[in-house]
DNA sequence: GCAAGCTGTTAAAATACTGTGAAAGGCTGG
DNA sequence: CCAGCCTTTCACAGTATTTTAACAGCTTGC
């Protein structure tokens, strides 16, 4: 699930826009200045920043400046009270994305945040992850287990993404098949016992201890135990 | 040098904003409706597309709907001149990157353009490359392999410079086709297969090991292994 | 401790993907 | 208009991957 951090100090309008994103099935975050901001993206990494440009303590020009000095590439969308095109040329010309002017009506915001997630789904997919040792690339369309390589087919390199995306995570069963395979009709074969199978056989071939565990009744999870 | 194809059926404005974008550096074509514009497309590949929202023969959202159907990756920047937001969200929900309101500012266009661009990867591609003993000048069109030539025509050419272009990456074969051949109609033949069998041949004559390897299901990837 | 329901394993069948040679089709310069 | 190179197509062989299916093994609640 995309993660959007909302930043504003107007409390109402935060609120009321942390609704209408949840609502759209996305994990909403806040913060009500910069400073509080960055430290949300610290925690929470989010894909989308939406960054009120007035804001007391560190406005959102100079949070977005020091996320770019930090190399951060989340989607920056502004928000400003000043129509001025000076500004929001300023604006997208230091690095961000895209910019709304207040007010504006929720359903364009909606829209919008659309806009940037299919953009960033392609990026957001495919930087390297990191867990318990497991190592993938989805760029190179590499992974590795304790610094040796591993052979995966394409599903077995899908699967094993899907898991660390979401690693402690227990994953139902219907939710990987959606994820991975991209159905779920109800009562089909046990692809997906076979494939654990397969992952599970390639991880744990050097003798190292087992990653995927099964949750029974409900799916499988990525942890170390 | 990136290519942006203008579409709008006002002259003027199409002279203006082809003006306005040579100046910046860009390769500028035009079209002045739907059907030319879709020539148009045919024949420059842009990496951005300007389009007006109404027009006659075709409008954009038909353009535009037709691109996406084609798989066309390009950046979309719609120009419209109703200004009520049911439309601003159609837009962007059904594939454009971004929209700009009638009449607007030249400088803002320009601000949007580059923030486009920025995220087209589209760097210089005149600039001579090395990878792995490969060494590769685009502007002399000259290749060559732990210091010897390699005889290749323009088609093998292009292909090795796009492997060199994106070592290490794994590239779908949608994604080579689109970048080298300048199209990707889905169930096509295996164009590509063969010349990068011919590639491999070449590089490979004199025992080089294999620089070009296939990742099954994905594509292809440079690489040392 | 035992049935009932889950889950794991295996192997074989079905499917999908890639590499190659040969030939047809295009294009260009002479 | 022709020759020669370059590009594309086609057919098919050889593999790798995915799915199916049958059954063995394990858990759990009673």
């Amino acid at each position: 699930m995309a993660t959007v951090l909302i930043v504003d100090d107007d409390v109402k309008l935060l609120k009321m826009l942390q609704r209408t994103l949840t609502y759209e099935g996305l994990l909403v975050v806040t913060a009500a200045n910069g400073l509080e901001a960055l430290k949300q993206v610290d925690a929470y990494h989010p894909e989308i920043i939406i960054l009120d440009w007035m804001m007391p303590k560190m406005d959102g020009m100079e949070v977005m400046h020091q996320l770019r000095a930090e190399n951060n590439r989340a989607f920056i969308l502004m928000l400003t009270a000043r129509d001025a095109i000076e500004n929001r040329v300023e604006g997208l010309e230091s690095g961000a994305d895209d910019y709304l002017i207040k007010p504006f009506a929720p359903p364009e915001l909606v829209a919008r945040v659309h806009a940037l997630l299919r953009r960033s789904e392609n990026k957001d997919n495919k930087l390297p992850v990191t867990f318990a040792g497991l190592h993938l690339d989805p760029l190179a369309h590499q992974a590795s287990l304790g610094g040796t390589a591993l052979e995966l087919t394409p599903t077995e390199f899908d699967l094993l993404h899907y898991f660390m995306r979401h690693p402690r995570q227990v994953l139902e069963r219907s939710q990987i098949l959606t994820n991975v395979w991209g159905y779920d009709f109800g009562g089909e074969q046990n692809v997906l016992e076979v494939y654990v199978g397969y992952l599970r056989k390639k991880l744990e071939s050097s003798g190292h201890p087992r990653l995927i565990h099964t949750i029974r009744g409900i799916g499988y999870a990525l942890r170390v135990e």
